[in-house]
DNA sequence: CGGATGTTTTTTAACGTTCAAAACACCCGT
DNA sequence: ACGGGTGTTTTGAACGTTAAAAAACATCCG
């Protein structure tokens, strides 16, 4: 394996120049930085990173933290994933991946990866309504970037990157609304999710504006599953609300939305409009196809990223951000 | 932040002795190692692993390409990234992700990963019928092992582990005769997957076995999907065959054969039983549960994580580990 | 007490890179 | 010819660790 010595001793240079032609190229004159690159490219020289990070105290990998309680979110974290990947790529960065307990009891080792330098920061996801990550990551100057906002918190330490979840669920029902439901219903979890409040008011508020009725058509499923789901519907449909379409907080209580309908011999898309959030696999695999939110991955990706390779004195701008889901149309939500 | 040289100072001992204390204690007076333990401590010493590699020339990270083309087995890759980064971590090693093209394209991206030191070997999944990333490896004596055989290939280049699809299908097609069933078929995929076959393949030797009759018993499903598997099930139930078993390649396909079986108005598990593939999420959120072959994930990313880790001595011994599937039972095979 | 033996500790020298400063080369105007 | 600038290249030191060798220290025994 070739090292900067043996290029230089080839392009009859020192050391330095060899590395000044990598990482400062406009310093050589244009024939030395020919020959040294000739060098290189001959010995196929390529730099060591763990004496450039000694050096220059820089990693360049960011931690994520794999989730493994179940979870609504986890469809869709390969997606997650290898966007942030790729974006990371793109700044020549990578991701470190790493297990840690939930809560306060984890924080050891976001302290230990940072402290032995196997990582520069973190991207933290699967945010809980009382994370104790952001605080105290941000009390030891430990740069982080979250996705998802710590709900129910005023001011949110460090930054973060969030899916309009409210933004979202307005688009599904202007979508609904648009394709001539008139009583449109929200299937929902518990309140102590803040993501499903989110989600919720934004029915409510667009419900209000398009003057459609929201007394009675809400229900709340006590776990993200298609029975729940399933149960939840039933349950709207017996109430004597009539809804003509459903607006669900996942594509799992979609799906059981959907299984309902379908079991009572009603057509989804032609009789009920029904739309998931999150775009997942499922939502393109079932049919009818599940309308759905999709969370713009890339962007997602890209901005965390953004943030937290910002340069340090730039770091205070726009390290908020809130950005659009898209809706996805498919058959469950077909003109009615 | 510390360094061994401050320790040392303040443990009045030489820099090596420190060193020695956390890589050797053995070989510290029992009197100093307490000392310098106390030093460690006090000054929350924690080792700089830049530079520790540098000098080792060993990262202890290990590269894993995140998967983007659209595949089976994405519902399970959040299982197998968190077991696989647990076995990491149990050896004192991290998961180092990175994206890569398919096939021949990607190699240098593996390459270079590799020659800049960010990791010492790599774990391969998503095996493909013609993988050249083995080959490659090997050749350039990266070290690697693979999740997942070559199929087709007589010796497959490099250690592999696999999880055994034709004891898996054996299994569920026992548990199905177990359970009363009698004319069980198989729903598959085509061909030229390697998986695909090995899975039929277990079916067809079980069902001999068990002097179950086999003929017209077998539809290959063109894509991974609900709206595939029931209409493969249609087919199934629709050529006179009287199915009442039905052991589905993937979680995806018998979703759909749960679907089609409820359309018609056959109940899953009472009038047919049906299993699946892989133990996605999926298979216990759906209702009836559908009884599926869970891999056995953690044993997985041990076996994965001991071959890459061994010392290179012993490398040649139990290189290739079939570990067996474990069926987990659901109401979609409830006793006929 | 002197040496042999074994244990513990220190010294020296790397690992491969980059930073800071110094050295060198060249051109220009006076 | 000389000082000053500008552009290019080299020198020396450092980043924090460990391997190997050497040195220092104990211990034991005859």
């Amino acid at each position: 394996m070739a090292t900067l010595k043996q290029v230089a001793a080839h392009a009859e240079v020192s050391v330095q120049t060899v590395s000044n032609a990598l990482n400062a190229p406009h310093r050589l004159r244009a024939d030395t930085l020919e020959r040294v690159n000739r060098s290189i490219e001959l010995l196929n020289y390529r730099p060591n990173r763990n004496a450039r990070s000694l050096r220059t105290s820089a990693v360049e990998l960011i931690g994520y933290c794999v989730p493994n309680w179940p979870n609504q979110t986890h469809l869709v974290m390969d997606q997650f994933l290898h966007a942030l990947c790729a974006a990371a790529e793109r700044t020549s960065r990578h991701i470190l991946l790493f297990t840690a307990p939930p809560g306060v009891e984890g924080m050891p080792v976001y302290d230990d990866l940072h402290a032995r330098r196997l990582v520069d920061g973190f991207v933290l996801s699967q945010t809980e309504t009382h994370d104790p990550r952001h605080g105290w990551l941000k009390e030891q100057k430990i740069p982080f970037v979250s996705f998802g906002r710590v709900w129910k918190e005023t001011t949110q330490p460090g930054p973060w990157v969030d899916v309009d979840g409210a933004a979202g669920s307005a688009l599904a029902v202007r979508h609904l609304h648009e394709t001539g439901r008139r009583r449109i219903a929200f299937l929902g979890w518990p309140k102590t999710s803040g993501l499903a409040e989110d989600r919720l008011g934004g029915w409510r508020t667009q419900c209000k504006e398009l003057e459609l009725p929201t007394t009675g058509l809400t229900v709340r499923c006590v776990e993200d599953s298609i029975e729940e789901g399933a149960r939840a519907t039933a349950e709207l449909l017996d109430s004597g609300q009539e809804p003509d379409g459903i607006v669900a907080l996942s594509d799992i209580l979609a799906l059981g939305a959907l299984r309902e309908l379908t079991r009572r011999g009603l057509t989804p898309g032609r009789d009920v409009g029904v739309t998931g959030f999150d775009d997942s696999p499922l939502a393109e695999v079932v049919s009818p196809g599940l309308t759905s939110l999709k969370q713009p991955m890339d962007e997602i990706a890209a901005e965390l990223l953004a943030i937290l390779t910002a340069p340090s004195d730039l770091a205070h701008l726009a390290t908020e951000r809130l950005l659009q889901p898209e809706l996805v149309i498919r058959g469950s939500s077909a003109s009615g």
